[in-house]
DNA sequence: GCCAACGTTGGC
DNA sequence: GCCAACGTTGGC
């Protein structure tokens, strides 16, 4: 089983959006290898939810995926913020995923808390200027920033 | 195909 | 609000 990391911003969607919903769907991508990550995951497949863009960027909890890869209607949307104009019904190149609740983290792993974990040396996530809101996540970080969490 | 301009992301 | 990083766009 791969791990993975989602991006997203608690002022448009929190873990505790996902929490109070069970499921939601996961759209909006608009990055191609982003796009290429969303597509790569199998169903069941764990990811962290990391909050960006606030007072308190960090990873918030677990998620998981749900079923299979599928076009992601708000690129057909003209009223949605996410719409991709060239985008057709017969022609979109954008990928959205279901995702489940599983768990939230006694509290947010902050950016300085993760910094501090050895094993998240390499870690794409803590890179400068990664812009990148979905992104793969080795075993090895996957349980370092787990036994942090819960520790 | 190059590359400058521009827009977006996201931490601080 | 600032700014670094980086993807995208569009002229040539």
């Amino acid at each position: 089983m791969a791990c993975w990391l989602l991006k997203s911003e608690p002022d448009e969607f929190s873990l505790t959006d996902l929490e109070r919903l069970g499921q939601a769907r996961w759209d909006g991508v608009r990055n191609y290898q982003a796009r290429n990550f969303l597509r790569a995951m199998a169903s069941d497949e764990l990811f962290f939810f990391h909050h960006s863009s606030c007072a308190e960027p960090g990873i918030a909890g677990i998620g998981r995926i749900v079923g299979a890869a599928f076009a992601d209607p708000t690129a057909l949307d003209p009223e949605s913020p996410y719409h991709a104009p060239k985008a057709s019904a017969e022609d979109n190149p954008w990928t959205a995923r279901q995702v489940a609740f599983v768990e939230a983290f006694p509290r947010v792993l902050t950016l300085p808390r993760l910094r501090q974990l050895p094993a998240l040396a390499d870690f794409a996530l803590l890179r400068k200027g990664n812009r990148l809101s979905v992104m793969p996540v080795s075993p090895a970080e996957w349980t370092a920033i787990v036994a942090a969490a819960r520790g």
